[in-house]
DNA sequence: CTGGGGATGGGGCCC
DNA sequence: AGGGCCCCATCCCCA
């Protein structure tokens, strides 16, 4: 290989972006490299020029820094000092946060005075962002005010209302940088929410608390929107969402629109399949990250730690790490030799309960999830999804096994014993059937749905699909694993590419497919009589 | 492509 | 409320 020639090769470094703005965020807090401080109300913000007029349009224009004017304030050498005092200190507050961290994180009561600072900044994604909950929020409240059930609710809204109020400095009071006892939030020395507290999730502090207790008592009440749009471009390391995020972020909205009430009416677990469990009515808590409710108490700084990359379990024997203790005591079964779970019918045991079952199917042949399309039957629920996945059915597919010699004893007609679950039977899962309410992807069949828009123009992307960036195993991840002061984030994530499941042209190709079908079954049937 | 084992994240139950 | 334990769904990897 000609290293002159063709031998260029690209080494993606995905840590950078993140460690960049990480160490650009350390900067700010010391102080250091400051060269433009921002001011409002008598509060004063040292943050840097470069980072905001990279974050806002309104400082790419003041700087020059879009059509290569050379401003001043590009391109003096010291400090400049930028009054904004018609922006709000805790609503600039958080927008410099969100610069800096990729995560916006705010009180509800502050959303609006947020909404209108980034409105007036020129920060395009989060003020969307803020519209879209202040949208869902009013149509939540509307939902709530007519039901009668809602009453502890709306209590604990009223307190919460209450609570951030009171929380808010006074307009005209000098915006302090320490806080006052009764304005426990928004400390800009202080990393944010899941930010300052991410390395109190670990189990083995006990002082860490929920995230929403971190900063004064009270549940998060406000929300903290990771923000992919302006940082999309340094995150290079943006994955497309796996399958799993969309549906589970699919899920995940359903529940956020119930609003973490104690009792809404409960979406349907995972297929059913849950079956006699009933979920208790514990205390829900949304994630500052994702917005995900997190129901059973104390699986919030659990949940967490899928966000920090945090694997604070250390498997003593061979050093691999894990993010649970009860993970961590399953893989020490393998140094121990443990399988507590034997088949009964053969010298097999297992290390899961669960694979003690995908095993004991196999013993009695049991093949309770087919294929509708081509009706071969499977043992386990995720290989059917995966055969249907890779679409591999078309060409394998023949006749409808109506008479014995198939799989599974009884016969696939009506309803037979084949369990099709309800979701695989759905031509358009909802990961791809609502999580792009907006702007529906580019489907192509052989790839990941289009999450970016190309069109610089729409500089945000809808809201909705933020939670889909699965930024949060990203940039954040990498800011706490600094400030823990580990080394850089695991990459273990893999977060697949997703299989654009029931993409149109697939769906177009089963439904003839089907149809087809349909045909050469009555034939057969005919064939049969005579 | 399929079968199988293992890993991961979330929820329920219980202490 | 927090945490342990368990089960479930889903995904990844390998043969």
């Amino acid at each position: 290989m000609s290293p002159g020639e063709d031998g260029l090769i690209g080494i993606p470094f995905p840590e950078h972006s993140s460690e960049l703005l990480s160490c650009l965020n350390a900067q700010r807090r010391a102080g250091l490299l400051c060269d433009l401080t921002l001011t409002s109300r008598g509060a004063r913000y040292p943050t840097h020029r470069s980072v905001m007029a990279a974050v806002s349009l309104y400082f790419r224009k003041l700087f020059g820094a879009e059509e290569g004017e050379a401003a001043d304030f590009g391109t003096g050498g010291g400090c400049s000092v930028c009054q904004l005092d018609c922006v709000a200190p805790d609503a600039l507050d958080a927008l410099l946060e969100f610069a800096y961290t990729a995560t916006l994180t705010i009180r509800s009561s502050g959303m609006r005075e947020v909404l209108k600072a980034a409105q007036l900044l020129g920060i395009q994604c989060v003020a969307d962002a803020c519209r879209d909950i202040l949208g869902e929020r009013e149509e939540e409240e509307e939902e709530r005010d007519h039901a009668g059930e809602a009453e502890r609710v709306s209590r604990r809204k009223k307190d919460r209302r209450h609570i951030s109020k009171s929380g808010l400095p006074h307009p005209q009071s000098p915006r302090p940088h320490s806080p006052s006892p009764s304005s426990p939030p928004l400390d800009y020395r202080q990393p944010h929410a899941a930010t300052s507290s991410s390395p109190e999730y670990d189990e083995h502090s006990p002082a860490a608390g929920q995230n929403g207790d971190q900063q004064g008592g009270s549940r998060v009440t406000g929300a903290a929107v990771n923000g992919g749009g302006m940082h999309r471009g340094l995150g290079e390391t943006l994955s497309a969402p796996t399958p799993e995020d969309g549906l589970s972020e699919e899920e995940d909205r359903g529940e956020y629109r119930d609003g973490g009430s104690a009792a809404p009416p409960v979406p349907p677990e995972r297929g059913g399949a849950v079956g006699g469990r009933k979920r208790k009515s514990q205390t829900p808590q949304q994630c500052p990250v994702c917005q995900k409710i997190i129901h059973g108490a104390g699986k919030l700084p659990r949940h967490m730690r899928t966000h920090t990359g945090e694997k604070p379990f250390q498997c003593s024997a061979c050093g691999v790490r894990f993010t649970r203790n009860d993970k961590l005591k399953i893989h020490m079964r393998k140094h121990t030799g443990e399988r507590p779970y034997p088949c009964p019918d053969c010298p097999a045991r297992f290390l899961h309960s669960y694979d003690l079952k995908n095993h004991r199917s196999l013993h009695s042949g049991a093949r309770p999830f087919e294929c509708p399309l081509c009706h071969k039957a499977f043992a386990r629920e995720d290989h059917l999804q995966r055969h249907r996945k890779g679409h591999s059915c078309l060409e394998l597919r023949t006749r409808r096994p109506r008479r014995g010699p198939g799989p599974g004893p009884g016969e696939g007609g009506g309803s037979g014993p084949h369990r099709v679950p309800p979701s695989l039977l759905d031509p358009l899962p909802l990961a791809h059937s609502s999580a792009f309410p907006r702007s529906p992807p580019q489907a192509n069949s052989s790839g990941p749905p289009l999450l970016f828009p190309h069109d610089p123009d729409s500089a945000s992307i809808p809201y909705h699909a933020l939670p889909l960036l699965t930024p949060h195993r990203l940039a954040y991840a990498s800011h706490l694993w600094r400030g823990m002061g580990l080394p850089g984030g695991t990459t273990g994530e893999t977060g697949g590419p997703p299989s654009p499941l029931g993409s149109p042209p697939t769906q177009a190709r089963w439904e003839q497919a089907e149809n087809g079908e349909e045909e050469e079954e009555e034939e057969e049937e005919e064939e049969e009589e005579e």
